[in-house]
This record gives structure tokens, C-alpha cells and sequence, in this order.
DNA sequence: TGTAATATGTAGGAAGACGACATATTGGCA
DNA sequence: TGCCAATATGTCGTCTTCCTACATATTACA
């Protein structure tokens, strides 16, 4: 994981987006409505935001394509992504950045107060 | 402190700017040094980035000029800045919400762990 | 039959950070 | 005394990422 940390920090829709993907494949449409809903309503993907961060992440093998896990009878393309093993300890390293930041905060606002 | 949701998410070298100044005024160099304490190395502020950062926060009134609290007897020019009581709603919103993330992103790996 | 939801995409612009460059003073030590 | 590191402030151009607006097509349902 440690090799993943030149690569923070993630923007809040990159870090959200490889959140929504850690429970498993999904595709564009379905990680905004995730992301939306893991964010309780606050953070809400634009479409130029959700393809083109898409692009940026297969592009660096933080995401792969794989097919649709949810087959749908009809003939509507859809593409799914899962996230990779680097993608992975991206999002992880991300989420030790944002611990760590927490408790550097809290320790500081603790000190303040003496 | 719920007025400055809407100014979030901050930037990492913006958010250690904030919280560096938390504990009192001081002037662009301490600034910089004071946050590469603080992230224990890892944050490592350019000028560009801090002047740059400097600027946009006293127009935004997140920050504000004071005296110098460190009188150096020199001629040397320094400029110190503190905290406004928006700057600091700013940063407590930043934690809050940094924190949350933490808690969403535990909740959902664990969830995937099941 | 129409409209909301599903689904994917591009283009242009703005914000913030980054590296490089520029300049001047101060403190210490050889 | 001469030199160099540390202190101190600033600008400029570029890059990345996000955002808004625009564009298009299908599907579900009332």
C-alpha cells in the first residue's frame, strides 16, 4: 500500500468514486447514485465530472472494465468497472491520509485549548 | 458553523494553512514550516502555493493581517496573519467533514468485508 | 403519448496547486 | 572577512481536476 501514497491526495468525487466500487463492479449511471447516496445527498456527480474521471482512472489501472455483472434483457449498452488491485490501495492509502488528518487536526485544536 | 459547509472541500495545502494558524498569528515562512511539522514531513508547502493561498484567504476574509506579534528588533519586513472567526468555522467544517469520511468509508469496507 | 429516469458522452472555463524563477536579509562559522 | 544556509516574500506559466452546459438515446410508466 505504501507505494499508493505518492499518488494522494484524491479529490472528494475521485475518492468517492473508487468508494463506490469497493463493494463491487458497477457502472457510470450506478456510481452516481451511490456516490449520492453514500454521501447522504451531498455530493452529487456531474456527468462531465463522473466520464471524465473515468477515463483518467483506467487510464492508470486504478479501475478496469469488466462485463456487466447485472445482464439487462435489453439491447442499451452499458459499461461496468471494478476496481483493481493499485485502485485498491489507492483508495486505502486515501483513507489513512484522511484518518491521519483527522487526528493531527484534533490533537491540534486539543492544544489550542490549554 | 454550518454556513461554511457550502466553501468545502478545502485543499490539503489549504486546510494545513488554516489549521496552522489555529494555534495563533504568524507570518508565511512559520506558516510553511509550521505545516511540514505538522504533517511530519510529508506537506511541503512551494511559495506559490502559500503566497498564492495567502492572497485568496484575506480576500475571502478567512485569514486577516495583523502586527507582527514576534518583534524582531531587525528592519527585516514581516507580514503575520490570524485567523478570522469565518477561517475558523471554515476549518472546523473541513474536520467535520473529513471526518465523516473516514466514518463512511470504515462503515462501507467493513460492509464489504461481510 | 409524453415525460421522468436511466445511460453515456464532449467542450470550455475556473480554481487551486506546483515548479521555476527572482530578490533581499540575517546568522553563523571558517 | 567572506561565504553559505536559513529566513523571508513574491510572481509567472502550466497542469490537473472539477464544474456547467450541451448533446443524444433508451426505457419505464402513467
Amino acid at each position: 500500500m505504501a507505494d499508493a501514497f505518492p499518488f494522494l491526495p484524491l479529490r472528494e468525487p475521485t475518492f468517492f468514486i473508487l468508494l463506490s466500487l469497493s463493494s463491487g463492479a458497477k457502472h457510470g449511471y450506478a456510481i452516481m447514485k451511490e456516490v449520492e447516496a453514500l454521501s447522504e445527498g451531498r455530493v452529487k456527480l456531474s456527468t462531465g465530472t463522473l466520464y471524465g474521471a473515468i477515463k483518467r482512472l483506467l487510464d492508470r489501472d486504478w479501475i478496469r472494465r469488466v462485463d456487466d455483472p447485472l445482464p439487462n434483457g435489453t439491447e442499451r449498452e452499458r459499461k461496468a468497472y471494478k476496481l483493481t488491485e493499485l485502485g485498491r490501495q489507492v483508495m486505502n492509502a486515501e483513507i489513512a491520509r484522511l484518518q491521519e488528518l483527522v487526528n493531527v487536526a484534533q490533537t491540534q485544536i486539543a492544544e489550542d485549548a490549554l
